[in-house]
DNA sequence: TTGAAAGCGATACCAG
DNA sequence: CTGGTATCGCTTTCAA
């Protein structure tokens, strides 16, 4: 069995009876040539089954990069890939490709990955941070690689960033609880260090604030255990004298885990949580919605942007929540003499 | 703001005074470098802010590429990102990155990323069939571009293949249900003409035979309506007089849309789902149950030994399902005369 | 509209 | 152990 060879822009040319450069016309857009060559080429390029090698072409110095990397945390968590998934569609749609390298949500990995995927020479970087710094990738971005920070901004480091209106929407949640009668509201987050979640800790803080209730330590749960089973800490908060009537999930993650400690109670407490996922509205939880999918297409549309001129100025671009009742969040408090 | 340039190799050489050679080798592994110039080497490169550039290095003829590509239907579908996130993670242990490529589960879809990431020189393919015929990858295998099939195998086309024991899957669900006493057990799939569904429906039959039944067309549901909404089919199902007591459900779409159409009803029939889902177990759904991320992670070993000899013969490796009963398909069937 | 020659960044071959 | 030289596949001047 003899492996042959890979057809190059020179057999084509050969077997075309024209010089490479001319070849390389045909596959380049906007450049002129004659139709009557352009098929005699095409024809020959078929015959060989010719496919142009676009690493060789972006080798060049300033070379067109048809590849965009994404760090993420892990391709496992709703959140990551829907955002990979609004990416991966409005990179194709301009004809680029999506390389994704993911970190397990730890520091090292994040910038061992990014060393791999800027080895790779991807025309730009997509990343969810999860490190506090980003400053070692500063370097890069001045040899005009740009970097969009996505759900969280980048860290000692120019760069763009497409984040949640993650405050708003807890002002939302807490506002819509408050009115519901609640009292004792409670929040609940696991990771809690990080932006998205002290936003969300002060917007529910500064609702229970206007809502006359003076924000109170018993009632948060703001962890930084990747160990800690939700459902467990739910549990804990639940079995203290005076337990709160509502739930605040900070992500999805922890809405499951207290979806898991509720589910055997006569009277649940009321429970709102971040980030939809699929089988929310079958379980009837209400959620502080977003999309995902859109943070992604933004990042990507702004990656493409910043690409074409990696000078220009960078912004921060901040995408709506909304509250989506389906049940749980409106269930009332449980009469106190119950 | 000035752009500067990317330090390359031979800049690296001259700050330290050697060849380029010895620079290369000094990143080469397992080439001989004498440990006191290899230090001047590192030292200049880290001064430099050197980055090799795989671009160049995969360039040359036979040279290594770093990169898999992998074709999937869409990200957002569970089961296909969990198996992306076993092959990532196989591969990044081994210094590969991912290519993703997603193609709406259409067929022209699949053939236009194939041909972008064979373009990107990818150094073996993996992909989940949706076209029925992969002949098209040929050409690209012949040149020893190793090509592996993930769910399904493919079509006219010599590739190794990773897939379940649907079949036997599918015969202990049906068992389960008729030890358990009920005899109208219906099949719902949408798409079914995909060979997951073919072997699942085989089996299907198979146990009904061997358990005294008589498979019924009123009974099965073998859609190929991407359009059709699963919670639909399962009430005109429901709806007929003499409905079945159980429902298996093809995958993880019909078994979440069957969920939506039993949510409210009394006395629901039993119903055990294909695939397992993040939020099964607090919806008590018993699944045929199995392991995505395995999949992929098979499927990223087999390629990275391909690609160091792709002229080995090609194998079809079948991966365990097994029967995770959680309430649901162990509902007794409704008394007839209730 | 087309072509010749140089070069992108790294590696392999063969000497020293 | 180290260094020249050719080369991978394509694109960019600059001429014709």
């Amino acid at each position: 069995m003899s492996v042959q060879q890979r057809a190059t822009l020179d057999d084509v040319a050969r077997l075309a009876g024209v010089s490479p450069k001319t070849v390389s016309r045909v596959y380049a857009q906007r450049e002129k040539v004659s139709p009557d060559t352009a098929e005699r080429v095409l024809s020959a390029a078929k015959r060989l089954r010719f496919r142009p090698n676009s690493l060789a072409r972006s080798l060049r110095r300033g070379g067109v990069s048809t590849t965009v990397g994404f760090i993420m945390g892990e391709l496992r968590n709703p959140f990551y890939y829907t955002v990979a998934s609004g990416i991966e569609k409005a990179l194709a749609a301009q004809g680029f490709t999506l390389i994704v390298a993911t970190t397990d949500d730890s520091v090292e990995g994040e910038e061992r990955v990014a060393d791999t995927l800027l080895a790779q020479r991807v025309g730009a970087l997509l990343l969810i941070p999860v490190s506090d710094d980003q400053s070692y990738l500063d370097g890069e971005r001045q040899l005009g690689t740009p970097v969009i920070a996505i759900d969280r901004p980048a860290r000692n480091l120019v760069a763009d960033a497409i984040v949640l209106e993650n405050r708003r929407g807890a002002v939302e949640a807490t506002t819509a609880l408050i009115a519901g009668g609640h009292r004792r509201i409670a929040y609940v987050c696991n990771p809690a260090s990080v932006y998205t979640q002290t936003e969300r800790v002060r917007g529910y803080r500064e609702a229970l604030i206007a809502g006359g209730i003076d924000p109170d330590p018993r009632w948060e749960r703001l962890l930084d255990d990747p160990t800690a089973p939700a459902d467990a800490v739910i549990r804990e908060l639940l079995d203290q004298p005076d337990p709160p009537t509502a739930i605040i999930a900070g992500n999805n993650r922890v809405c499951v885990g207290a979806l898991r400690a509720l589910r055997d109670l006569a009277s649940p407490p009321a429970l709102i949580g971040f980030d939809d996922f699929e089988t929310a509205d079958v379980l009837g939880v209400t959620v502080v919605g977003h999309d995902p999918a859109e943070m992604g297409r933004r990042a990507a549309l702004l990656a493409i942007e910043r690409m074409a001129d990696p000078t220009a100025f960078t912004t921060q671009i901040e995408l709506p929540t909304r509250l989506i009742p389906r049940g749980s969040g409106e269930r009332p408090p449980a009469t106190e003499t119950a």
